[in-house]
RNA sequence: GGGCCCAUAGCUCAGCGGUUAGAGCGACUCCCUCAUAAGGAGCAGGUCGCAGGUUCAAAUCCUGCUGGGCCUACCA
């Protein structure tokens, strides 16, 4: 099996924030997850540079356009490293040729179909904001919205627009056979209302004259056989999904990967994706993607992430405090996918010290001491003696992963957290309730002692393998401490089977894997 | 104006028609000592935003209200 996963790619107008992370760590779970049960996986990001927007950041801070743009690309991907995201391909709108190419094609097409036309675009243009507005827009002295001693200009121009008013119906058709197009269903219910009320054309270029040159050349990407036209944000933006597969260069590749399994997006941008984007394919004939994801936003301490209140984090300086799995962690196990969510540092001390140091930390800790101190670090096989404790701890890992897998396939990162952290503290609880300690004391307790090591092994063999798409780093010092080897795609299959705990296996040194941060060492 | 979401224990949330409303964290009590002052057991804590209605039965369905948030088509 394939899977193409894509996230939304972003302006680079500022460095990224930890609202920003939360879209490409979720989206980068789920492509672990499926390269881990072996599926052939592609994972895309990238940069939206053509806007119109980035030149003028660019002068913000003192950058020539080109330098600017390489500078955020640089800082982009040393954000999404860091939180351990691992992108296939990293599409740059104003540097890829290929992608110049992908969105120029998907316009003839669409052109060539008869769903684009040329047509009169009419609104008050404000010179200080480069901006179009409605009459309803303005104010009610009839003044720009941003700058209110200003009075836009009546304008008219000659631009291309999408015939998406064609579209309405088949979009509800669409939506009618895919009941999944759109996860969670409450989204489908908003774009369905949305297409329901009747759809309006949209304008997809812009007149060469109002963009910013760059190099002698106007920014952003040519409307194919008319130079005083650039694509607007639509043919430009959404079409880098294609082209990342391979679009119009490479039809094999095309074929292979597209459609797109799964669009990661923000909920402020739902509609595009979903109305839009499908349209301007249907319209090129291109198959439709099969599902589109959407994630609410992140608050930051209760209050909405906002550069201009200075209310952000880099999420670097948050890796260098607790660690990229921590933190990915945290975002995924507390800021539900599916609505608004809030990340808070006291709860992310909670988190870490609590279900990471604690809870996971400290089983893989105490079993690898006790397989050290009792068995000279070799882990046993399981004797034969075993009762109703160490099959329950058997029927609650399996109940784990398969709800792990369930959650992840339905977007649930919290449910497939808690379906793993049941393992966690069944594992726990089952060393309680053996007291390996003492058995050790009593010789003739011996192969009970190896059945309660091997199966605690065994619990923390499975867990390394399920949280491996969650906390890429920490699964792989568990292994190794585990004396396990790293683990290999297709790796998540081989937990149907309890017990496969290889043989012969020495386990490492006892090491924190989580250090806990709220203990002075010492005192 | 229209559409949509949310409101449940101190905190974060689950439950979405049917026994005394659950979990985690935090508080408190006890047990254990392999372990990162970690682990386990127990206990306490809620008129399920408010007001009506439907039903044998409502946190759960319907209506209205209050408070918070989002979208409303052209700049993600």
């Amino acid at each position: 099996m394939k899977y193409y996963i894509t996230t939304a790619i972003d302006y680079p107008n500022a460095a990224p924030h930890i609202g920003h992370s939360y879209e490409k760590i979720a989206a980068d779970v789920i492509a672990r997850y499926h390269r881990l049960c072996g599926d052939e996986t592609f994972f895309c990001m990238g940069l939206d540079e053509n806007s119109q927007h980035v030149p003028k950041a660019a002068d913000a801070n003192g950058m020539g356009v080109r330098e600017w743009v390489d500078h955020m690309d640089a800082t982009f991907r040393r954000t999404w490293a860091s939180v351990l995201v691992s992108p296939d391909r990293f599409i740059r709108t104003a540097v890829d040729q290929d992608h110049a190419r992908a969105s120029q094609e998907l316009f003839r097409r669409a052109l060539a179909a008869g769903d684009v036309y040329k047509g009169l675009y009419t609104g008050y243009y404000c010179h200080n904001c480069n901006t179009f507005y409605e009459v309803a827009d303005l104010t009610p002295a009839g003044c720009c919205p941003n700058h209110q001693t200003i009075t836009p200009d009546y304008l008219e121009e000659e631009n291309y627009f999408f015939a998406l008013s064609r579209y309405t119906d088949r979009l509800l058709a669409h939506l009618d056979a895919h009941p999944d197009f759109i996860v969670p269903h409450v989204w489908a219910s908003e774009i369905r209302s949305l297409l329901q009320r009747g759809l309006r054309d949209f304008s997809v270029s812009r007149p060469v004259r109002s963009a910013r040159v760059v190099d002698g050349k106007p920014w952003g990407i040519a409307v194919p056989g008319d130079p005083d036209h650039v694509l607007y944000v639509w043919f430009d933006a959404l079409t880098n999904y294609l082209t990342a597969s391979g679009f119009p260069d490479d039809p094999g590749r095309v074929e292979h990967w597209w459609p797109a399994d799964t669009h990661v997006i923000g909920k402020d941008i739902t509609r595009f994706h979903c109305v839009y984007w499908p349209a301007m394919l249907m319209a090129a004939g291109v198959p439709v993607p099969r599902q589109v994801a959407v994630h609410g936003f992140m608050t930051l301490e209760g209050q909405r992430i906002s550069k201009t209140t200075g209310n952000t984090i880099d999420p670097v300086e948050l890796v260098q405090e607790w660690g990229a799995d921590a933190i990915r962690y945290y975002v995924l196990r507390d800021v539900s996918f599916d609505r608004d969510g809030d990340f808070n540092r006291a709860n992310l001390r909670t988190r870490y010290t609590s279900d990471l140091a604690n809870d996971l930390g400290n089983l893989l800790n105490r079993t690898v001491s006790m397989i050290g101190r009792y068995r000279g670090g070799l882990v046993p096989k399981p004797s034969g003696h075993s009762d109703l404790r160490d099959s329950d701890l058997q029927n609650i890992a399996i109940r784990a992963g398969a709800g792990a897998r369930a959650c992840l396939e339905a977007w649930d990162f919290d449910g497939a957290l808690d379906a793993v952290w049941t393992l966690v503290k069944r594992a726990n609880q089952y060393v309680d309730e053996n007291q390996p300690w003492k058995l050790a004391r009593d010789e003739a307790q011996s192969a009970r002692l190896d059945t309660v090591l091997h199966g605690t092994a065994e619990a923390l063999r499975n867990l390394s393998i399920w949280l491996t798409p969650f906390m890429p780093t920490a699964c792989a010092t568990m292994q190794e401490q585990l004396g396990l080897p790293p683990l290999v795609a297709g790796a998540w299959s081989d937990t149907v089977e309890w017990g496969s705990f290889p043989a012969g296996v020495t386990v490492g040194t006892p090491t924190p894997l989580f250090p806990r941060k709220d203990l002075v060492p010492g005192t």
